[in-house]
RNA sequence: GGAGGGCUCGCCUAGUGGCCGAUGGCGGCGGUCUUGAAAACCGCUAUGGGGUAACACCCAUCGUGGGUUCGAAUCCCACGCCCUCCGCCA
């Protein structure tokens, strides 16, 4: 929910942002004329109250001669207000209805346009070459008994996998690094729920455009949760944080689930684009001056986390007609896939100001002591699916082996190599090289 | 799934139809006293909306939503959450 005070104040900032996503620019005014409308129905209520609420005290102090009259007076009076009640409450539907059309206000700088229109920003790491036919994840997947496609379509239908063996050990290894690089930088670890209430839901903004992309649980009116970003937002909805000493950053781990409803004949093959993967999610509060740096920062984590598993990669600045309708600004950072000779989103990192924290009723106290409205951001560290499939390509190796990242060994018995058909080693705990 | 108990201001708590936005304590902030601190004493201490240049002022909020009533924290209904017990269970 973008600030109403901001509209009022400057119609003009809110249409040139709609005007830079390619959005519907009328829908401002819509939105100024169902603020005003509200505006003028609590008012209208405000007074009738303030009014009854005299009469209703005049009627204790009422003679017994003037008692009827005054009880008429209050009674007709206590019948304006409900209708004027509900008239607000109208009026208050119009108005929500309305705010939640305005997507954020894109911030400056942020490249006009829709997918096509992304600006790189920089490119990082050697393209690799490799002198033999390359393969793709999933035939160095199966070789390597890490990754079965077959049996996960057979269990729970298309776009389902297991992991096994290698595979399953690269995603606890990943995960591990992740979450311990997360706490080396000072965030506080998590597992978070992938189940939530519509509340959570749709103050991340996951009911709007994107509903048909969520898994619902009718019966238990339950929500899958396509990131974890949605549980760590809802954690603190309806709380005062105290960010006096510093932006509040969690590292949330939980399985993500993704109808992937649109993508039909994409990534169809292996486990780049599938309905179920697990991720680990940093996600920051932090006072909505601090915001744009803070998204720097968490783009610079993932930018470490990718260059600790030796992939080269790139990162895009994501144009206004593709961002999320919560976000301010997005930077993804796109991995190479040999296969596909072509870079991937491997990550994604999006500040929302305080568009989502409006919905969720997220505070921290201001140095005047009051209550203000939060900026949130998130930002992929790992998705494990994804990377494990990134890494199988891009350390594949000409005799069907694939190189182990040195930071990834420590949590895959030391090993330097994945083989197919190699006895695997018992992940204990090895020292960092 | 069944049976009970509970949900009031940061925390604990008083309050069973008007005098209650709401008592008292703790905590926090400011002051008096003190070389300093503690203790003691005094004062302040919610949020949201509307309104204002800023004040003033008005409205709302006692888990949530309805209802009864001129008037509801207090009465009625539904729902949510928490706790206890029983059943089931990774």
């Amino acid at each position: 929910m973008i600030d109403l005070r901001l509209l009022r104040d400057n119609p003009d900032a809110v249409r040139a942002s709609q005007r830079t996503r390619g959005a519907d620019e009328s829908l401002v005014d819509v939105l100024a004329a169902a603020d005003a409308a509200r505006r003028e129905a609590v008012q209208r209520a405000d007074d009738l109250r303030a009014e009854q609420k005299a009469a209703s005290q005049a009627v204790r102090g009422a003679s017994p001669e003037e008692r009827p009259a005054v009880l008429e007076r209050a009674r007709g009076l206590a019948a304006q207000v409900k209708e004027a009640e509900e008239a607000e409450r109208e009026a208050d539907a119009a108005l929500r209805e309305a705010h939640l059309t305005v997507p954020n206000l894109v911030h400056d700088g942020v490249p006009a346009g829709g997918e096509d229109d992304a600006v790189t920003l920089r490119t990082v790491g050697e393209v690799p070459t490799y002198d033999f036919a390359v393969r793709d994840h999933l035939e160095i997947g199966e070789a390597l008994g890490a990754i079965d496609m077959e049996r996960g379509a057979k269990v729970s239908g298309a776009r389902f996998y297991f992991l096994t063996g290698p595979g399953a050990l690269l995603e606890f290894a990943l995960a591990q690094l992740a979450i311990t690089r997360a706490v080396a930088a000072g965030f506080t670890p998590v597992v978070a729920p992938s189940l939530v209430g519509p509340r959570a839901m749709e103050g991340t903004g996951f009911l709007g455009a994107h509903e048909e992309e969520v898994y619902k649980v009718e019966r238990d009116n339950l929500y899958l949760v396509g990131t974890s970003e949605v549980a760590l937002a809802g954690m603190h909805m309806d709380e005062v944080l105290d960010l006096s000493g510093g932006p509040r950053r969690y590292a949330g781990w939980s399985s993500c689930y993704r109808r992937e409803a649109g993508s039909y004949g994409k990534d169809t093959r292996g486990i780049i684009r599938v309905h179920w993967f697990d991720k680990v999610e940093m996600f920051s509060f932090c006072p909505p001056e601090e915001a744009a740096d803070e998204h720097r920062r968490l783009l610079a984590w993932e930018e470490e986390f990718l260059q600790a598993l030796e992939l080269p990669y790139r990162v895009v600045d994501i144009a206004a007609g593709d961002l999320g309708s919560s976000a301010a600004r997005k930077f993804d950072i796109e991995a190479w896939f040999p296969s596909q000779s072509t870079y991937r989103e491997l990550t994604s990192t999006s500040d929302c100001t305080t568009f989502q924290a409006r919905r969720l009723n997220i505070r921290y106290r201001g140095e005047d002591g009051k209550p203000r409205i939060a900026a949130t951001l998130n930002g992929t560290l790992c998705a494990i699916a994804r990377t494990i499939a990134c890494l199988l390509e891009v350390h594949q190796q000409a005799d069907g082996s694939v190189h182990v990242p040195v930071a990834l060994r420590p949590w895959l018995g030391g090993v330097e190599r994945l083989t197919p058909g190699m006895s695997l080693a018992a992940p204990l705990p090895v020292p960092a090289a």
